[in-house]
DNA sequence: TATAATAAGGTCAGAGATAGTCAAAGGAAG
DNA sequence: CTTCCTTTGACTATCTCTGACCTTATTATA
């Protein structure tokens, strides 16, 4: 028979599986789920979820207290921004690439503060001085530097 | 289930972000809206609201009583780099502008992860289809803008 | 004025809601 | 039978929310 701290490791690596920001759970509810004492949740957690394996757990106790588990590899984006990187083009407008930026921060690869200096290093303000026509060729420049230093 | 005190910390960061000058508010007004007692208000003060955490809080009891916060995070910084901003000539090289931000982190004014970014879009790499004799006035005036948009 | 009434905000301890720790008991594998 | 992993639960720590009671400032009144 399955132990029970392995069916709560797989529980938890499937809801993982779901989302890729993370996620958050309720000691006592889970406990209650798998009808376990809420401390097992903290062996399962203790025993499978640790640094060591990658995993980044954060807790706060209290009312509407709960455990948050990520996955590191979720935290490096590598491969959808790199392939987001590779599928743009030669050059890119002002439009496009805030467009891009917001769907960075709507899936939470970037943070919207990051967002903001990157809309300011490739707004058109920021290239006044690029002959315009050369303008979205500099800009994606740009765009494709920041995002490569970001996924190292 | 969420936490009220979040709710609460959120709205008060909400309304400070409107404002430059900092935001005076009503204890008992803020509690009614939120349907809590008004000690709550003070409990968000104190644990969200810290001077460790740069804010400045001043209260008034009595008729025409109010709790004033004041971030101080972004105040001295502005200054600051506003002097660097103004204090920039038309163009700047690679090499000076990381010698700016080098400082800006040591300053604690961005953090290292700002500075990589900024970095990536103002160097030489991120700016090479920029005609070479234009590229320092290029690099200066997206360092400027990101520079700006950190201070708003 | 001096005093009373009113209108704020402040403090603190306790209740409630979660999560954490640790040691002992239980079981499975070798 | 020994060792190592799992399960349990008593006890602890922390965070949130509430309410009773306190302090201070302003305004009205004698």
């Amino acid at each position: 028979m399955a132990r029970l701290s392995d069916v709560i490791e797989d529980f938890i690596k499937a809801l993982l599986k779901e989302t890729d920001t993370g996620i958050e759970i309720q000691r006592n509810e889970l406990a209650t789920y798998f009808k376990c004492v809420p401390s097992q949740i903290n062996y399962v957690i203790g025993t499978r979820f640790t640094a060591e394996k990658g995993y980044f757990v954060e807790s706060k106790r209290g009312g509407g207290g709960y455990i948050s588990i990520k996955s590191v590899s979720i935290k490096k984006p590598y491969e959808y921004l790199m392939h987001i990187i590779l599928s743009m083009g030669d050059e890119i407008s002002q439009q496009s690439a805030e467009i891009y930026l917001n769907n960075f921060v709507d899936y939470n690869i970037i943070t919207k503060e990051d967002s903001q200096i990157i809309k300011a290093a490739i707004s058109n303000g920021a290239l006044r001085k690029v002959d315009s026509e050369k303008r979205d060729m500099v800009r994606v420049d740009i765009f494709k530097n920041i995002m490569m230093s970001m996924i190292v």
